[in-house]
DNA sequence: GGCCAACTTGACGCAATAGTCAACTTGACG
DNA sequence: CGTCAAGTTGACTATTGCGTCAAGTTGGCC
């Protein structure tokens, strides 16, 4: 099973007829919104005002409501290619890993890496809109990831007893909640940071 | 000289006029509009409505404006009473210990300890109203104690070398930002993650 | 090339919050 | 106990953002 596919729609069926046709301007307005949005989200994060959005593409706040309903339809539309086939392949890597450490290391790592080129990923995390079906599920899918690899790093005495999946959650919304409302660190200092944490994590 | 207390004008001067006296009832008001915001920058962070302040305090909102001259001019007026009283003694504290690391340890622990109990300190360590003259000075007090408490730590060698006063920064205003964002997690969650961030601090 | 369903949109109404002011109320002095 | 400066406030304006809809526009089939 691809896990990195099965919940994701990227071509985002229209929001009033899901099988229907679009009518070429239609079409043409869906696209230029789906791009806005990525770049929008990119940006300013998934909070970022509609009718911005909506400007960049060069149509009116109305027609991102008639197109995806709303906010929650438009992420839903977009998150896939904003973060969740990325997100999917980092777990998905970690799981393969076969060294329990460097499934660990990898992963914190690879998040961080992720994190920092998309601070609207820290939006995901927190679930901001819940009612976005595509985060709920990408957040199911991570947690349940890490549960795993949390379990094999105690099972194989590499992470330190006494680390849970809600102390690595718990990390990772600080550190995104810190990108997003600090200047951009280097990313020399940034990578130092994720090195200072993973040393913490190793079991004495 | 007493860092305590230099800086800290808790009785508040009138908006309008430093030096007069107030009658009796608008004295009366800004005691109650004192502890009114002391509760709601407490519970909600400096960005309470003002609205709600005032309600609480059973005044309108125009009379904040009277008294204190906006939020900035609030903040001035209970900031002092809200977090720098503590947070002065915990840098002097720091300061006094003789044992470089117990210094630094004692220091994280006391801070996060008064970032769990005052959310509100978070805005102040993010300066969300930097023209807020008591905030600036706490910042700037802070500041050059990390730097002074790290410089130690180094010269005796108990704490990483690479470990840089912004990176301490950087973690505080994680935790606190994590710390607003997500539900309040238990004290024995918590001290365990203060625990796994000094553990990282330490010289190999 | 004309029809009409599909599409778009400007203009609304709503809600939250900041900040201001003219008019009213009241403490306190003589 | 009257006067009036000090003080308070309801009502107002402005801003930002969401969500909706009646009225206009247009793509594409005949």
């Amino acid at each position: 099973m691809s896990t990195t596919t099965d919940a994701i729609d990227p071509a985002g069926g229209s929001h009033t007829t899901p099988g229907a046709t679009l009518r070429a301007d239609a079409a043409r307005n869906v696209a230029q919104i789906r791009s806005a949005a990525i770049a929008a989200f990119h940006g300013r994060g998934l909070s970022t005002p509609l009718e911005e959005i909506a400007a960049a593409a060069g149509v009116s706040k109305a027609t991102i409501y008639n197109r995806f309903g709303g906010r929650q339809g438009l992420i839903d539309a977009v998150i896939g290619e904003l973060v969740a086939t990325e997100m999917h392949a980092i777990l998905e890597k970690a799981r393969r890993a076969e060294d329990p450490w460097e499934s660990i290391a990898g992963y914190v790592v690879d998040r961080r890496d992720l994190q920092f080129r998309e601070p609207a990923f820290t939006d995901a995390l927190l679930m901001t809109y819940p009612k976005s079906r595509q985060l709920v599920a990408l957040a199911e899918a991570a947690t349940a990831a890490t549960d795993d690899l949390v379990q094999r790093g105690h099972d194989a005495g590499v992470l330190r007893r006494d680390f849970t999946t809600g102390d690595l959650y718990y990390a990772d919304v600080a550190n995104g909640l810190a990108l997003r409302d600090l200047p951009t660190p280097s990313r020399e200092d940034y990578e130092r940071r994720t090195r200072f944490f993973l040393d913490s994590l190793r079991a004495h």
